[in-house]
DNA sequence: TCAACATATGTTTATTTGTTCATATTATAA
DNA sequence: TTATAATATGAACAAATAAACATATGTTGA
């Protein structure tokens, strides 16, 4: 019987697909990690670190945001560690963690621009 | 005046910074394009189809998730065009858009795995 | 120690968003 | 055409979240 044969080999090709799923938990934390870039004043922050660290006073100038929403966004940031910070005198200087960050900004940027 | 040289480097820095920001437009969509990768469900879709195109009955099925919010969210992959589909009698087979979708989720697998 | 400046944090509010339930659409087979 | 199966869509509700405002913490120099 074609048909029977049809859905065991089906049946045989989603449990694949269930044994090669990452753990539910490794799957969370990647959507973690992309909600973090999800908002646009966050990608806005990190693209303005691409050139150079900034402390959050500048960064609020720069973009037009008030130092509390910066200060917030950082924080989140660094949770998840897109960005790292060195502190000097009064101001604190962020940038970005490492040159993965700007890889995964890159690669969307990609699909978008199509 | 050393200090004033540096504070004039420092703001001709920033305005560097500005000139080389994309437009709030394209940083916008790429927000949004994160958005979508930004949700557990979603990425568990997209991984099941890393694999394979996948019908909405067998996704729901192989996740556990209702045929309701499978639909849901297959609408919103469509719309950001991470995945597409073909009718097939009663069927509806869903499948990566293209490779660019599995680099962008690698990607942010590398970084979550550190 | 005190004033000022830079940054961080707590709280509230308005908005966004994922899920559920009910219902509509589309396609097949009898 | 009618019943049924697969998928899509609309509406309502609860949870998550970004921004604003107020306030706290930390650092420097007088």
């Amino acid at each position: 019987m074609e048909e029977k044969e049809y859905l065991e080999d089906h049946e045989e090709l989603l449990k694949t697909v269930l044994d090669r799923q990452p753990a539910d938990e490794v799957l969370y934390d990647l959507a973690e990690l992309f909600k973090v870039f999800g908002d646009s004043t966050r990608i806005k922050i990190l693209y303005a670190m691409f050139e150079t660290e900034l402390c959050v006073n500048d960064i609020a100038r720069l973009l037009n945001l008030s130092q509390s929403s910066v200060s917030h966004q950082l924080r989140i940031l660094k949770t998840s560690k897109l960005v790292k910070f060195r502190r000097e005198g009064k101001s604190v200087f962020y940038s970005l963690d490492d040159e993965h960050i700007k890889l995964i900004l890159s690669m969307g940027m990609e699909h978008v621009e199509e």
